[in-house]
DNA sequence: TAGGCCATCTGGTCCT
DNA sequence: AGGACCAGATGGCCTA
């Protein structure tokens, strides 16, 4: 499942994630907001003090209920007073870079779940929904031990997800957005042509079906549209009709051994000059390990072609094979 | 301009 | 008592 070395090893530090806020603890970036909100926050209560001290005197009412501007001020509370606003600057910090540190783990989230972009960042819910999904239909591989179909794999990690999420769910497999269209359920479905045929058409094939599938089109003109859902017609794949049904059942014992390398990580890297936007799938292997489309989990064609237009990042995939070698070493 | 998303502040509650 | 956690309120930014 991850699909990416974890780069991230202070995240994992603490027993208790964001326990403790010791300055000496927070990240550069973290530290800088830290100052940066500080100061400015010092600077906000210093302002709201003097307020506070202006409007406090003109809300003091002198015996015919007239404002009173001078006078003995009223006796403040002193250094109770300033206690508290010290706490209070304190646990303002403490939650501040709490929250913070929930962010680094969200994004750390974003950068495993399918998808990833640095540009068209998923936002904290869509993230979360897509990463229950993808832990869901990953946990239906496992459990099925069998090679998933994509398009039910897709369609269990768009599941509840916005349309924009969605759009960039297909993207990341160079699908044809607009074929996978949430109902008012949340339910994905499928309509229009097969993205099998959409992205690799098979030749001699009927466009409108799946290889594998009978399906007759309707002669020459339009053709009607078949809508797919986890129950369709369309190699179910999925035991459980839906993520939201509830964990699925996963007997097994994940072993500590297991080998993700020929799960595809859908990702978007951007590129160096963060110009492109992009979307490619990535392949993580290990050296030595068979061919792409003969370790994939994923359908090939008839002529042994992988169906989908794969992107293979060389630099990652040398990346992976580095760490495989460095790790088997 | 409305709506979505986000960061921050704040007070309450729970836990150590 | 103090810190972590939580949820509500608020305001800023961005986009359709």
């Amino acid at each position: 499942m991850l699909t990416l070395p974890f780069e991230e090893p202070h995240l994992m530090r603490e027993p208790r994630f964001g326990a403790s806020y010791s300055r000496e603890s927070l990240p550069e970036s973290l530290e800088k907001e830290h100052d940066r909100s500080n100061s400015d926050m010092r600077e906000a209560e210093e302002d709201m003090s003097d307020r506070e001290e202006e409007e406090e005197r003109e809300s003091e009412q002198d015996d015919n209920g007239l404002p009173k501007k001078r006078g003995p001020r009223k006796k403040k509370p002193g250094k109770e007073f300033e206690r508290t606003k010290v706490r209070r600057h304190e646990a303002n910090t403490r939650e501040r870079c709490r929250m913070h540190g929930l962010n680094d783990a969200l994004e750390s989230l974003r950068k495993v779940v399918p998808c990833y972009s640095k540009t068209q960042k998923l936002s904290k819910i869509e993230t979360l929904r897509l990463a229950k999904n993808y832990i869901w239909a990953l946990s239906e591989t496992l459990s099925a031990g069998k090679r998933p179909d994509l398009l039910a794999f897709v369609q269990t990690l768009c599941k509840g997800l916005s349309q924009p999420t969605t759009n960039l769910v297909a993207g990341c497999l160079q699908l044809n957005a607009r074929n996978f269209l949430t109902d008012h359920n949340g339910e994905v479905m499928f309509s229009g042509r097969s993205p099998y045929d959409a992205v690799y058409p098979y030749p001699g094939s009927d466009v409108n079906t799946p290889p594998g599938h009978s399906g007759s089109s309707v002669d020459g003109g339009a053709k009607p549209f078949r809508h797919y859902s986890y129950s369709g017609a369309y190699e179910p794949y999925y035991e459980n009709p839906s993520p939201e049904g509830g964990s699925p059942p996963f007997d097994g014992q994940m072993s500590p051994q297991m080998n993700f390398n020929g799960i595809f990580s859908l990702k978007h890297d951007d590129p160096p000059d963060g110009k492109g936007n992009h979307y490619g799938m990535r392949y993580c292997s290990a050296p030595g390990r068979t061919a792409l489309a003969h370790n994939s989990m994923y359908r090939v064609s008839p002529e042994g072609r992988f169906p989908y237009d794969l992107h293979v990042r060389s630099q990652s995939f040398q990346a992976q094979g580095e760490v495989n070698g460095s790790f088997h070493n």
